[in-house]
Order: structure tokens, then C-alpha cells, then sequence
DNA sequence: ACTCAAATGCAATTTATGTTGCAAAATATT
DNA sequence: AATATTTTGCAACATAAATTGCATTTGAGT
């Protein structure tokens, strides 16, 4: 139950004390719900027996109810996406579809939190100077590898993929990373063994010069060593169902940026593409 | 200090623990705001005295020094910065990524007009009785493919792929295609040539009794012959540019719907998984 | 495989937080 | 003004939360 309800549809009398407390719960109900009783009853000047009783009187549980109602309030009210949020019918609740899309909707929308332009064009502009770009990452992030892979391809970047790599093969493939080339390296959410491989990927990479990105979830910022810029995802809800497309979005986000930033480079990949594919066609006939 | 800082200036080692404790703070920093210890604990499968540690390894005042910090950030977050958050948002509204998070989430919007959950619980259940899961596609499917190919092996179905196959290889490929079997064809829009290939292998599956089902966008249904599912969602915004958000939204929810019709299945799967792993590592050592 | 150091869980301890009976104070009632 | 009624504060109690020493486990490096 709301609190503001709680107090309007109370009956009962209502004494002086209770009323100031009332006031300071709604002027600021988001410092209430981190406070104590105790720290609640002196700002008002009143003991924290007061406190209690009036939670009581209103019909939560005790003061930790109330609380508890406060939390509530706070989550629904400042998170962005249930502000936004459509109601799900019955039907609907059951439907793994509708279900999905709503959660993915939210994944999505809560990227402006953790995620600004400002980040992207910095990564862009990195692979912007990079001479080659190596993709490294295992697992689920294979989707999105494929797919940056794709666009950077066609645009003219040159692109090497690792994926799903032991250290030591690993190790072949990044040999040849030098000065002047770029690495995007996918870290999700994973067994602690994997940190080896990570940390030494990117010691090595600032060993040579090359520029390090990392695109992540809420997991991203424990990584170490830093890279020098983190895309980072937050908000991940329950594990096992949810995908990636929060960082799916981040990579299209970057082949945009990077398409804005260098028109030229990525037309020329273009249409050197459309003549190469000319070529095999006439080929083939 | 924020907790986002203190967690990148730390200049330690982080436990696995560590990192999955941090990755759940920035991933709902106001749920942990209004949680106990304990209670983010037993979140992260830990202990709670491994929290009270963390917390004070990232140089806070014991947990409840956490929590105070979280506080902090929730409270200068969200309360006078109605204003500011808003003009943020406009200077925002031209760059690649809002334009990104609000195309893309329009597009899986877009999904419950095309689409309904039994034409997802009809392609589940053709799934649920194949043997053998034959995913075709090539291009740009190829992120799908590999996502669907990862969820369905690890549930314990057995999955074969075909990427950008000429047709004579994707022939070999799917010879092996028998009356139990089913096709999850991916079909976007391309040109014309491919389709020959695309019909030449419904035929085929129909001819030996397989079921088939094709992903595809509002292109789908053009398609001949037709498959005994078709999940196509509409709305591809420009051809060039856009992801395949919607369809991976349709792959997910058929993953899922397959989840919640057998999970015996599921959970049968994924224990081999867990037990195949064990073995590994055991063997590694 | 063995050793050592680090990390973790457990359990005991300490500290904070919430609750409640009771008496004093305040307020209302006659 | 005397009394009844309510409210409040105090203090003791109960409960929950956090911390810490110690034993066990885990993992890294020979």
C-alpha cells in the first residue's frame, strides 16, 4: 500500500506528532525511506516509540512496513522504464512473447544510464585510427562479435575475430597486434578462470600501444586492468533469460558513429565491396 | 565517494565473488540501497561477512558506509534533476545512440502487431518433437543463428548449422535431414537468386517430412512454398542500417517458449552441461 | 602432487534497530 | 479543581544486522 493512501484512508485520530511526522515522511519520502525510526523521530523532535506507533496505526507491519512501502514507491516512481511501462493483460502474462518484449524494451531504454554518446564517439574514434581491429570473446558474446564483425568488415575495417579461444591460441592470434590497431574485447559475466585470459589480453595489448576497448555488462567495471574505455551495460535482470541485446544495441551504436564520423572510409568500403561482388558474379557465369 | 569510482580507482585484486557482488550493485544500485547485507548475499550465493569485506576493501565505512553511499547517489540522482535530466535528454536526442535506443525499441514494439504467441508456441512445438534442429541462413542472420544454435545446445537439442552456404555445400549439409527433423530457415530480405536456394531446401524438406519454420521480416511472407510456420515481424526502419533486434527478440521468446513447454527437457540438458563440464575440469587438472 | 597464501563460510560477538509495558505528562471533561 | 483519557518518553527487552576470529576450502605456483 502506498503510504500517502495509507494516511487517507486512516479513520482513527491523528495527534500532533504523528501529523509532523507524516509531513516530513511525504516532503521527502525518498530520505525517510533510508533513515531509521530513531533517525525519523528526531527530526521531529519525538521519540521513536512515537514512530513506530504511528506505523502501526496506519496499518503497516511496523516500521520496517513502512519502509518497505517507501522502497516500493521509490523503485516504481524513479525507475525510467516502469514510468514508461504499459500494462500487461492476463493474456499477455502468460505469453513468453509479450513478456520478452517487455523486458527487452526496458533492457534497452536502460542504456541512457549507464551509457552516453560521449563514450561511444570516443571508442569510435579509436577504431576510427586503428590500422587493424581485433575482436576477442567467448560464449555469449559470439552473436555480437559475428555482427560487429559484419559491419566493420563491410565498411573496410579489417577485422580479426577470437572467439571461444584457450589462452595459448589466443595468444597466436593477437600476435601480430600492434601500435596502431584496436581492440574490442567482450567481457560478460563468468567464472573467475576467465579473468586470466582477460587481464593478460589486455596487459599484453598495452604492451604493444594498442588502443583497448571493452564492451560489457554491470560486470565491466571490475575488470582489470582498465581499458581505456568501457562500454558498459548495466542492469542485467535475471541471468538465464535474459540476452544481450542491451550490448547488441551498444555495437550498432558504434558501427553508426563510426559511419558518422568517417563517411569517406566507410563509402569507400562500400563500394570496393560492390565491386568485388561484381567480379564474382561475372565469375561465376 | 560514488561507487562506481571506488570500484575503478580500486587498485587491488577483486575476487570472483567481489565482481559478481559489484556487477549487482551497478546493476540495481537503489534495490541494494534498500537491502541488508545479508540479503545482497545471499543474492550472489555468498556470505554476507564476504560482503561486509568488499565493502570495506573499496575503502567504504563497513557495509553500512556502502549503503550510505548508495544513498547519496540515489538521492542526487533522482530528486532535483528533473530539470537537468531533461535537458540532457534533448541534447541527446541527435545522437546515434537515443536515436539507436529509440528505433530499436519502437521495432520490438513493433513485433506484437505481426506477431502472436501461437504462431511462437506452434514453431516451439515442432521443435519439441524434432531430433535434429537444422538452422539455414546467411548474411546477416548469421548472429541469430549462432545465439539460437547456443540456446538450443544447451538445452540439450541437437542443432546443426549452415552459414552462408553456396548451395551445393548446404546440400551435403542437410542431407542428413530426415522425416523427424526440423528447419529454422532465416530468410531476410535479398536478392533474387537466393531464393532458388531457399526453395530448393523447403522442397527438400518437405519431400523427406521434415517440419519446417522460417524466421524472417516483413519479406517473409513472399516466400514460396510456404513453411508450416512462419514468424515474421515487419518494420525493417532502412535496409542498410537497422539490426535484426526483432527477430532476436522472436528467436528468444521461441527459446523461451520451448523452456517453459518441456522443462524436463531444459533442465535434463542443462544438468548434462554442468556435469560435462565438471568432467572437464577435472580432467584439466 | 604438494605447499602456501588467499578467500570463504561459519559461528560467536558486538552493535544497531525496532518493539512494548509502564509511568509521567499533557489534554480534555466534568 | 479533580478526574479520566490520551499521548508521550523512558527503559528494558527482543530482534535483526554487521563485524570479526578461526577453521576449512580453494586456487596458484612450484
Amino acid at each position: 500500500m502506498k503510504f500517502r493512501q495509507a494516511v487517507e484512508n486512516f479513520r482513527g485520530k491523528l495527534t500532533g506528532s504523528d501529523r509532523v511526522l507524516i509531513s516530513l515522511v511525504l516532503g521527502d519520502p525518498l530520505k525517510v525511506a533510508f533513515q531509521s525510526a530513531n533517525e525519523l523521530a528526531n527530526r521531529a523532535d519525538v521519540h521513536s516509540s512515537t514512530v513506530v506507533r504511528l506505523a502501526n496505526k496506519l496499518g503497516f507491519d511496523g516500521f520496517p512496513g513502512l519502509k518497505r512501502a517507501l522502497h516500493q514507491e521509490a523503485r516504481t516512481a524513479f525507475d525510467p522504464s516502469d514510468r514508461i511501462r504499459r500494462r500487461l493483460n492476463k493474456a499477455d502474462e502468460s505469453s513468453s512473447l509479450s513478456m520478452l518484449i517487455q523486458s527487452e524494451t526496458r533492457a534497452i531504454e536502460a542504456i541512457r544510464e549507464t551509457l552516453s554518446q560521449q563514450e561511444i564517439d570516443a571508442a569510435a574514434n579509436i577504431l576510427l585510427q586503428a590500422k587493424q581491429i581485433y575482436l576477442v570473446g567467448r560464449g555469449s558474446a559470439a552473436p555480437l562479435i559475428i555482427h560487429l564483425e559484419r559491419r566493420l568488415r563491410r565498411w573496410g575495417f579489417q577485422a580479426i575475430i577470437s572467439l571461444n579461444m584457450q589462452k595459448r591460441d589466443l595468444a597466436a592470434n593477437v600476435i601480430g597486434m600492434g601500435e596502431q590497431d584496436a581492440l574490442i574485447s567482450f567481457a560478460f559475466q563468468a567464472p573467475t578462470s576467465l579473468h586470466a585470459g582477460y587481464s593478460a589480453l589486455l596487459k599484453h595489448a598495452n604492451s604493444v600501444g594498442a588502443k583497448s576497448i571493452v564492451i560489457s555488462d554491470s560486470f565491466g567495471p571490475t575488470l582489470r586492468p582498465n581499458p581505456d574505455v568501457l562500454l558498459s551495460v548495466g542492469r542485467h535482470d535475471e541471468a538465464e533469460l535474459s540476452m544481450r541485446t542491451g550490448p547488441l544495441v551498444v555495437c550498432e551504436a558504434l558501427a553508426v558513429t563510426l559511419a558518422h564520423l568517417s563517411p569517406a572510409r566507410v563509402v569507400k568500403g562500400s563500394e570496393t565491396l560492390e565491386k568485388l561482388r561484381c567480379a564474382f558474379r561475372n565469375n561465376e557465369t
